[in-house]
DNA sequence: AATGAATGAGTGTTCATTCAT
DNA sequence: CATGAATGAACACTCATTCAT
């Protein structure tokens, strides 16, 4: 990884863990070892690093959206629900940025990290779109039901530690569910037979 | 309203708006037409602020818990995302430094900011519990369940906008309606005559 | 005592105690169950508080010299030195201002402090010369002499507690001695008869 | 002189000259024509500054002590008022310092200060007890004459001036005589034969 | 690439003092 | 007399950034 890449990562580091402001750059040159001046040899600004560390974070973001498998509405939102929580998971850092610190940007780069946190929701939205249209999920307003089902993924970053006792994959089933239910569509097969379905799945 | 009260009114849309450590005191001062000097007869440190404003936050939250109306699961967690909201909606600034700012305080002021969301966190998981154990909610993890109901409702004051279109009350209705089927609870009857219910419930 | 008078005692423990600049007014007003502005319903200045402690402890100084016996020099020089030492027990904070505060005055009430000082120096030097111009002090340089034995009595405000275990009587007694020694003045009578003579009066 | 060396040097002169707090980083950065706040590329604090100006201090006096002739305690004595009025004249600003402003450190280093100017000063008590246990030094409390001999040599500094009419040999000389003769000891060959010595020494 | 010294603006906070009440 | 709010300047110190080496 070069120097920038390593500048990168510790920025997301500190900027999440900190906030972008109570960041000073000696501190982020400190943890690589480095002379507060010498960062400058390898980017521009305090400013660059978080828009750089909020892209990052939104491709990866994007990529869930990309790499979602075709077919039923329901397999692509369990698809959808994990892909994200398992960013959240593997990329907590920037991933706080990306919901966070990009406030602290100021106007021109503002504009471009706004189009990103956008187009993103405009992804997921379209996935819960496609599921009304097909009259899978039932939902009186799409665009809240989506917001709904955002700040449900989003705010997991706050919480949720990878290292801690539950696993991301424990975290993704339960979650997928609640999503669903929340969506208007029955608790899914394995769900129910995880839990021996009965009660569950009757409810 | 007195000089003290003034001060943190706008400390609150300031550290909410642009972050604690973006807001500088001489700013919050012009805001008053005052000097920044002058703010220190009524405060004591910056600090003092930022957690005067978690406390005033926690109380109007933790109102809503107090005054849930006894009855049904159902009612009450109606009543509860109701009450998160409004007081989303007209606290906006206290609410959002409730969810967000609290982090800045250091560690003597941070217990105490800890404590009081821990302790609202802990009202809304008994709700939960409440209607888990009467038989009403259905849902395999309460911890994980009460997360993503707080979730889905923190996460709206960073798009709710108080003065937009959405009226609070259509947007508590909405929310309440997701999340009681989140909780696998069967629409509202409101709700099962809008959406000719018995389908859903029965999902 | 009037407000005027307490205050400027407690100015002169605090100018003492932590030094001119470093005292505020609003602790020293803390001190009188006052708030800061109150003070100045006493006071013009607080550097008129600092020219007037030193004006006291001039005084103190000045009334050791007036009242000095008439007799002959070993005598005066006895009571001069007691004098100055009582001075200090008894107004230790004034007199440790008087030695060193009063630099912090600025020019106007400087020159004022400065003319104190030298006024009191002249005396002594005047004590010492008597005992010269007698054939009873037995020192090459005037000047120094006196320098010489003000040094020693000054410092005193350095490390004498009135409230220690050495008693003022004590000290001053021994320090006659020292100062007469130094003066080529052989021990007193009164130092012989208390330590049972021989050794001491034999030196 | 590297530019921590100059800034301790320039400390050392305002802190002697104004006192500790009524000098501010600025003004020293002024006389290094720098701004304020590149002193901390050098420095740490503030207070660090002073600490560091006492060390000095401490050292020069301390090595007095320690380059002491082996001898009679008459030479020794001359040698150590001789050594420590030197270092007065070569280091006034850094020795004012070391008798002053280290009142000002706050309670972590202000021990340091205090230890050491205590071992100075038993360093110089030291001395006074080796001549009285040899006989050749009388006097009754042995403390007493330490602070005695220790309050004339400091004083100095007040009023001493090394650009002065009086030459640092001249002092010494004078002062060494005043304080053997406090110490009882009869004076020195070249005072015997300047003052006619015989009388003088049986008085 | 990295250093280390420097800048100039800015930080939170304290200060002596004023003044209407 | 005393208060409490305010001022405007100052304080020690930190910041992102620059640049010669």
């Amino acid at each position: 990884m070069d120097r920038r890449s390593q500048i990168l990562t510790i920025a997301g580091h500190l900027f999440s863990r900190k906030g972008y402001h109570a960041t000073s750059m000696r501190e982020l040159a400190r943890h690589l070892n480095l002379q507060g001046g010498s960062l400058y040899a390898h980017i521009q600004s305090k400013e660059e690093l978080l828009l750089e560390v909020v892209r990052q974070a939104a491709e990866r973001f994007q990529k869930v959206l990309e790499e979602l498998p075709s077919g039923d509405p329901v397999t692509r939102m369990k698809a959808l629900v994990k892909g994200h929580l398992r960013v959240i998971a593997e990329e907590l850092p920037r991933a706080t940025v990306f919901f966070h610190e990009w406030k602290h940007l100021s106007p021109p780069l503002l504009e471009e990290a706004k189009a990103l946190r956008r187009r993103y929701e405009e992804g997921v939205q379209a996935v819960v779109e496609e599921g009304v249209r097909a009259g899978v999920f039932r939902v009186e307003n799409v665009r809240l039901a989506t917001l709904f089902v955002l700040s449900a993924l989003n705010w997991t970053y706050q919480w949720y530690r990878p290292d801690g006792p539950l696993s991301l994959e424990a975290l993704a089933e339960a979650y997928a569910e609640l999503v669903l239910k929340a969506l208007g569509v029955a608790a899914s097969p394995e769900g129910e037979r995880r839990e021996k379905g009965g009660e569950d799945g009757e409810a």
